[in-house]
DNA sequence: CTGAAAGCGCTTACAG
DNA sequence: CTGAAAGCGCTTACAG
C-alpha cells in the first residue's frame, strides 16, 4: 500500500500539502492541488484509516447494540441507523448478544477501543448501562426512555397511544372477547401499550383480559396456546407485537379458527414480516426507518458538538389490513 | 483515555513489558507481569486498536458484501458468518448496496484503507469483482463459484442436487402438472437448480414448464401471476427459493387455491420465515449456518497462512412441511 | 528478561 | 501558501 510519504514525494510537495489537498483543510496552491490530485488519481492513493483514527481519536464508527438480531424488528432498525450512518460518513458496528451477555459487554469495550465516536443502545440490560457508561461515549436509546444521564437523548413511538389504538380498533371492528397479550413490563414499549390498553378497558367499563408474553415467536405459540385453553370464547386478540401476532396466527388456524372471522388479530410493530404473510397482518405501525435515521442523526449531531433535543416520540398509525374486519 | 505510557509508568517498567504482558509475547517476569495486570485492572487501560492496526498492517476485520441485505437469506449468512469470526477474533463490517453500486464500491475502498483482512463475497456484480480485485485483500466467495483467480475459496451447496430433489418430491407427492420457476441465471444458483429439474424432467420424459423469476418477493408475486394466466391448470409450484414460495402462497390463496389441496408448492433455502409462516413451507435447506461459518473458517485459515479447500459444496435436504402432501 | 528507540501513516500547530 | 517537526499509542527488532 502506497503512502502519504511517496505520494508527496510523486508529486514534489510535503505530506503536509498531500494531507491538506485530501482534506481541504487549508488553501493549497492550485498547480500543487492539481498535481497532487493526478498523483492520488494514478497511483490510487488510499489514506490509512488507523492512522488517521490514532491521530483524531475518532473512527467515524457508531455501535449499535441489539439484544437480538434475529429479531426483525431489530434488524430493520439497525438497516435505517446504517443508511442514515452513511450518509453522514459514519459506519456501524452491529453488536448483538443473543442473550449472551459476555459478549455484549465484549462488544462495548471493543468498541472504546476502537475508538467509537457513539452508541446507539436498543437494549434494556442494566449491566450493558453500566458498560456503557464508563466506555465514556455518547449513548443514544432507542425504542426506550433514558433511564441514565450518560443518555443524551432517547427515540421513540408513541406506545400508550398505540396500545390505545389497537384495542379501539378490536372493539370498532366488532369483537365482544378481546385478549390481549401483556408485553415484557421491564422494557417502556411494552408497559406503555398496555396502559394504552388499560385506559381504553376502563373508559369503556370492559373487564381487562391478558396473558403475559415477551416479544419472541416462540413464546407467542405458547401464551396463544394458554390464551385458547383460559379464554375459550375469545374473538379478538390484541398481539404484544407483529413476531407474536405471527405465532398466534398459527396456534389459530392450528385449532381450526378463522381469521377474522372466528377470531381476529392485531399486530404492533409493522414489520416487514407483516405485509409479506397471508393474510397480511392488520398492526399498529411504528415508524421504523424514521426512528433508526432520527437516532442516528440525533447521535451524529451530539458527536459534531450540536445541541439535540432529548426526547423523540414518534406517532404510531393503524394499518389496517386483512385479520381485522 | 489512559495508555500504555502510563499503565508502563504506574507499574514501574517500560511500554514495551506492558505490551508484553498484554500480549504474551515474551517471557516476563513474574514479579513484574503481576505488577502489570494489577495496574491494568484498577486504571481499566484498554490498548487503543487503532494503533496496534496501524503498525500491524491488520484490523481483524472481515469484510461482508451482499446484494441485499433485507432478504432474509443473506441476513442469516450474515450472521452465521459473525457468529464464527467472533470466535476466532475477528468482527465484521457489513456493506449492502441495495442496488446502489456506487455504495458497494465505496464500502469496499473503505474496507482496504481500514486495513480489513479478508473479504466474503456474496455478490455477483462484475464491478465489485473488479474493486475487491485491486483491493489485493483475500476473497472467499458464498453461494456461487469462483470466478477471479484472486479468489481464495468458494462455498456452496449443491444446488443442482436440489433441483432435482425438488422435482422429485413434487412428482412423489403426486402433482401431474408442476411449473418452475427459473431463478437467476446469472448466478450459478439459479442456473445448477434449474439443470437438476432439468435433468429429472428429461429422465421422466416429462416437458418443462418454467417461467423466469428472481429472487425477490415482489417479482414472485408477478411470476405467480404469470403462472396462473399461463398454466391456468398447474397443480405444482417449485418456487424460484423460498422469498419467492411467500410470494406465490399469497397470489394462490388471492385467487381461491388451496395449498397444497388444489396446488402443491416447495421452496429452497430454508430461511427462517418458511417455518414461521402459515402453512409451514415445505422446502429444500440448505445448511445455511453451516456455510457462512465454513466462510469465516476458510477465510480466516488463509489469512493466518493456512492451507484451505478450494471448493467446499454442502449438502441439501428436503424438509417437508405443510405445501405437499 | 528488559528498555530505548524506531516506526506504523497520518494530521496539525508552528514558524516562516 | 508551505514544510519540518512532533505526536497520536501501540509493537518489535535490537542491544544488553
Amino acid at each position: 500500500m502506497i503512502s502519504i510519504r511517496e505520494v508527496a514525494r510523486l508529486a514534489g510537495v510535503s505530506p503536509a500539502t498531500v494531507s491538506r489537498v485530501m482534506n481541504g483543510t487549508a488553501k493549497v496552491d492550485e498547480i500543487k492541488k492539481q498535481k497532487v490530485e493526478k498523483v492520488i488519481l494514478e497511483t490510487g492513493f488510499k489514506p490509512n484509516e488507523a492512522a488517521r483514527t490514532l491521530y483524531k481519536k475518532s473512527a467515524h464508527l457508531i455501535g449499535v447494540i441489539v439484544p437480538n438480531i434475529e429479531n426483525p424488528f431489530f434488524n430493520e432498525m439497525a438497516k435505517a441507523i446504517e443508511n442514515e450512518a452513511y450518509e453522514r460518513g459514519y459506519r456501524l458496528t452491529l453488536c448483538s448478544s443473543n442473550d449472551d451477555i459476555e459478549k455484549e459487554k465484549n462488544s462495548i469495550e471493543l468498541l472504546g477501543r476502537m475508538n467509537a465516536d457513539g452508541i446507539i443502545l436498543l437494549t434494556n440490560e442494566d449491566e450493558i448501562l453500566e458498560k456503557t457508561k464508563d466506555a465514556r461515549i455518547p449513548v443514544v436509546v432507542l425504542d426506550r426512555t433514558v433511564k441514565h444521564k450518560n443518555e443524551v437523548a432517547s427515540i421513540t413511538s408513541d406506545n400508550y397511544e398505540g396500545g390505545r389504538i389497537s384495542m379501539e380498533h378490536m372493539l370498532e371492528s366488532g369483537c365482544k372477547n378481546i385478549v390481549a397479550m401483556r408485553g415484557p413490563q421491564n422494557v417502556s414499549s411494552g408497559r406503555d401499550r398496555f396502559k394504552g390498553y388499560l385506559d381504553v378497558c376502563r373508559e369503556q367499563h370492559i373487564k381487562e383480559q391478558y396473558v403475559d408474553c415477551s416479544y419472541d415467536y416462540e413464546d407467542g405459540l405458547v401464551r396463544t396456546e394458554e390464551i385458547l385453553k383460559t379464554f375459550p370464547e375469545v374473538d379478538g386478540i390484541i398481539a404484544a407485537n407483529d413476531m407474536a401476532a405471527i405465532s398466534a396466527y398459527k396456534v389459530l388456524r392450528r385449532h381450526g379458527k378463522r381469521v377474522p372471522e372466528d377470531v381476529q388479530l392485531i399486530g404492533f410493530d409493522n414489520i416487514i414480516m407483516s405485509r409479506l404473510m397471508t393474510p397480511e397482518l392488520t398492526t399498529v405501525a411504528q415508524p421504523i426507518a424514521e426512528m433508526g435515521a432520527k437516532a442516528a442523526q440525533v447521535l451524529i449531531d451530539h458527536i459534531e458538538g450540536k445541541e439535540v433535543p432529548q426526547k423523540n416520540i414518534f406517532e404510531v398509525e393503524l394499518i389496517h389490513r386483512e385479520t381485522t374486519r
